[in-house]
DNA sequence: GTCTATAGCAAGATAGAC
DNA sequence: GTCTATCTTGCTATAGAC
């Protein structure tokens, strides 16, 4: 009978040691600046020690992506707990989001690029980022909860909002105001829009548009 | 007084061959496996020759990146000559850019990550882009021609539009269904759902929204 | 299984001579 | 304008220590 309950971690250590002192380069010094040489070198480790844990350094940033959502998911927890109006639930989670990146910003520039290829592990419709995509559409269910809307739109919605957020980032990305300003006022001003747009998707002449526009979504496999 | 009428341009002619070589070589094997080595030596120039008319290798995908621009307009114009209905027009010219990049669609995802990224040259929202993002505005705008829509959002909707542009190829770049089939079913089934909405900008419920959500990328400078 | 040290490759990019 | 030589850096490989 093995003892499986501390997995002494030895490695661990030196695996967290090794992404927290890529993390903190990158933060400094940004992605492409930052070399696997100097990262193993202010850990204190061989480079062939990073590259044990970390097959390249694309894999690093993964570790970064894995901490963000985290993040975001704990600061989203009270907002969807506090319950309200779907629009300011929107608003709040979005922003969350823009507060758990804002000090990544130059830095998430850099290698955003690997995320939008789409053979990058990066890219958010990757294989290897499913979990992730699968949490935060997960997420955007729960903000549904409760708010009255098409039921014919209901199933596709929380993805569609994902995408949505997706959409964000992408203007983040591209933000350059101070504190990515305009990013803040996108997300304020269009939360409330889309929750007006889930309202009207009631109104037949609108509902019919919106049930069109999700069935191609569907039928073009966007969700893979 | 010198002859500027006929200058020798007889480093365009070394410039011309590197950039075709460079084009031959990426569509034949790929962007990521051409090195600057074979291009120099497939052109019989220095590799230091190469890099003294492109700053870098993502510069030589700019001229084949202003090809298909070129190639686009020119199919564009029988489109818009012909008049019609404008959803048909939409989509046709849509249509027409799905024809034009389709043998490329390979070789293009390789290097979109570059176009992605805020800080590539490559990028549609860039400096050096500006021209061609103004080209396929305009050509948006040429297509409202005649089309009645709230005069409110008639002088945002060619940029929207062309924003709108970007998606469908962002949603190509991301294609692997067989002949990029799904996108071409996407653009010939949006182009409508494009047009209705146009309509319904007239009607006063949507148009409240309309109105604020193209105010708001004002506000937000996505034009920059 | 964890880690070091070091050598070396490939390829993008640059320096400086001519 | 053009070249050769060199640099840089992501990544691999090997050989071995604990």
């Amino acid at each position: 009978m093995e003892t499986d309950a501390k997995p002494p971690a030895k490695g661990e250590q030196t695996r967290a040691l090794i992404l927290e002192t890529a993390l903190r380069l990158f933060r400094e010094n940004g992605y492409d600046k930052t070399t696997m040489r100097a990262i193993a070198k202010e850990a204190g480790v061989s480079v062939g020690n990073a590259y044990y844990y970390f097959e390249s350094k694309e894999h690093l940033v993964q570790g970064f992506y894995d901490h963000m959502v985290a993040e975001h998911r704990a600061r989203s927890a009270p907002v969807l707990a506090a319950g309200g109006d779907f629009a300011d639930r929107l608003r709040e989670v979005l922003l969350a989001w823009l507060d758990v990146s804002g000090p990544y910003h130059a830095f998430a520039t850099q290698f955003f690029k690997n995320a939008a290829d789409p053979n990058s592990p990066l890219s958010p419709f990757s294989e290897e980022s499913g979990a992730a995509r699968a949490d935060g559409i997960a997420l955007h269910r729960a903000l549904l909860d409760g708010v009255k809307v098409d039921p014919q739109l209901r199933d596709d919605l929380p993805e569609l909002l994902w995408l949505f957020q997706m959409g964000i980032v992408l203007f983040w990305v591209h933000d350059r105001s101070e504190g990515q300003a305009n990013s803040r006022t996108l997300v304020r001003r269009s939360a409330p829009m889309v929750g007006r747009l889930l309202q009207l998707s009631r109104v037949p002449g609108v509902r019919k548009v919106a049930r069109e526009a999700t069935q191609l979504f569907r039928d073009v496999g966007w969700a893979r």
